[in-house]
DNA sequence: TTGTAGGCGTTATCAA
DNA sequence: TTGATAACGCCTACAA
């Protein structure tokens, strides 16, 4: 163990030099001798200097460091997001601060405090099932911290926003049900708060009238996002002896749980019901039959986000026109609703 | 945009204060009048006051932030022990910086100096396949920075270690496949400098040795851990003709792979040939037939983990003594090789 | 080209 | 119980 802090004034002591001009030969300024410069960088690197960020930040008011908020890290959108947004921020000087919300309000809350403290430069949200109010978010706009949210907005808020396109993703995906023979097509749906389930609905349910078909409030399953609630959905179904020709889940994992529960009760996929998802998680590709679902671009959604609020960092809120961008999902069609023999390849 | 910077300097020009009386105050400072204390907290509040953390890192000599380094966010384990330290970090006042190095060196080296630069109080590491010397940690050591390594760890370094009982996963699954009359069984492995690699690879040798089974060269793949490398290397032995009974692969990707490309080629898993895996990742509970491999424990990983690091932050290295958890994996049986009919339930 | 001085926001020490 | 002062490490006018 030997320094653990080296300064920029004991490089200066070691040289007979002012700290002011350590720190300048550090920093490139523009009249230093080159001498100087060399010497400087030479001495501090044998000393194994490192600059205390924390410092810096201070003095400049501005830490170099982006907070990220998401609701969870084991999702192959959130988890593509986040190397994209990687993928910008690494070839700058911006670190990037991630906080996971599990899909608790709370903690999203304490995670924008925590970001607040430590003077983060701006922060990247999409923001969790447990949220129903943006007042934590609105506060940190109002400190004048640039926000950009992505795929779970707030409408109301007035930021930059990266999205999917999840209506014609809905739309799309029930369109393809339905050229595919399928009519009584039932859906699995989230929190109607969140802009993402509530889009799917509607691309759902548009698809469904551009069609000629009815869609009753039966048909629509609220709060089936998990494997278990699709298990469970799909099991009542089974055992009232009404089955639907198909079910568009706004979630990858409550179709594969109607999936397994179906082969349970040997109710053939596609043939007899079809299964269609959301989110192209990876295992969609890998179960018996392999799951229709929509994949979301989390990596060009992560880099977009990043560029936005790097953008609105350094140019500052001059322009106050806020931008959305918002990315097509494209649609994986895979043997769960292949009725027609449509195979994938 | 209101007040992008409250201090405790306005809250005392407010309230006709000291910003030391201030500071005491929110502090809960035990020598201070319950009125000002008082005062001085709703007052804040009102003011939206948020302290700098900057600034209180920089006086304190401490950050409160731990910083962690890993090579893949979207990896089962990996997400599992991230969400782990979070339980334990937040109930209390310490934040988590991550890093990911996408299993390369010098991403793994600037992640440490950027970790060293903010003056993370501590960090957990897992390394990178690139990594194969330790000169960066080894220096974070020297400046008296406590780090706790987990999983993929240096056997040379003298620091706290959190580990996977790799030897007996593969020796336990080594064995179930041979009690399931498999005889000729390969292994897939990765870099050997990795001890979890190795180590695998030296478990699964014991255990064929204790049953008198050899083991020649051409048993061994190197470099087979990725669903490309996989399917590669079972259609190179399905092209040659030359199957062996079972394979045990250190990755579950790669097993998948082998998997898939017997399934096309119409080989019988598990009764032709029986393929497991290791890591326990979600899709081997979804493939047909589903995948025998090796639950790692994630989450107790990354709390044993974070425990560690927040003890030595907060005891020093007093206690120069380090310490080693190791956790043993559990074997979880799927139909991938269960020739003798032993399904999972 | 280099040095001096002051301050970023906080907390710790000393004095009142 | 409170206030004045200095310092954490760095950067940047201003001065020389």
């Amino acid at each position: 163990m030997q320094n653990r802090n080296v300064t920029i004034h004991h490089i200066a002591a070691r040289l007979n030099l002012s700290a002011s001009t350590v720190s300048r030969a550090l920093n490139d300024y523009y009249r230093i001798s080159k001498a100087t410069r060399e010497l400087v960088k030479t001495t501090a690197a044998e000393m194994n200097y490192k600059p205390n960020q924390l410092a810096t930040s201070l003095r400049k008011g501005k830490g170099n460091m982006i907070g990220v908020i998401i609701p969870r890290l084991d999702r192959h959108f959130f988890s593509h997001a986040i190397a994209g947004m990687e993928t910008i921020t690494s070839p700058t000087d911006y670190n990037i601060l991630i906080c996971q919300t599990n899909e608790d309000y709370e903690s999203e809350k304490q995670s924008i405090i925590a970001l607040a403290k430590n003077r983060v430069d701006g922060i990247i949200i999409s923001v969790s099932t447990g949220t129903k109010q943006y007042d934590h978010i609105q506060s940190i706009i109002n400190e004048g911290i640039p926000v950009v949210m992505f795929d779970r907005i707030a409408p109301v808020l007035n930021v930059d926003k990266v999205l999917n396109d999840n209506y014609t993703g809905a739309y799309e995906v029930t369109t393809h049900l339905i050229d595919q023979g399928y009519r009584k097509i039932v859906h699995f749906s989230g929190p109607q708060h969140l802009n993402v389930y509530s889009e799917r609905l509607a691309g759902y349910k548009k698809a469904m009238s551009d069609n000629g078909l009815d869609v009753n409030e039966e048909m629509i399953f609220n709060d089936v996002l998990t494997r278990a609630k699709g298990e469970e959905a799909a099991n009542t179904m089974v055992s009232s002896g009404n089955l639907p020709d198909a079910i568009f889940s706004a979630s990858d994992f409550s179709a594969l749980g109607a999936l397994l529960a179906f082969r349970q009760n040997n109710i053939a996929v596609p043939n007899k019901i079809g299964v269609a998802g959301y989110a192209n998680e990876p295992f969609t590709e890998l179960t018996e039959p392999g799951i229709t679902s929509l994949e979301q671009f989390g990596g060009e959604i992560g880099k977009s986000a990043a560029r936005l609020l790097i953008e609105r960092i350094e140019n500052g809120a001059k322009d106050e026109v806020m931008q959305t961008i918002t990315f097509r999902p494209r649609l994986i069609i895979r043997s769960s609703t292949s009725k027609k023999g449509i195979m994938e390849k």
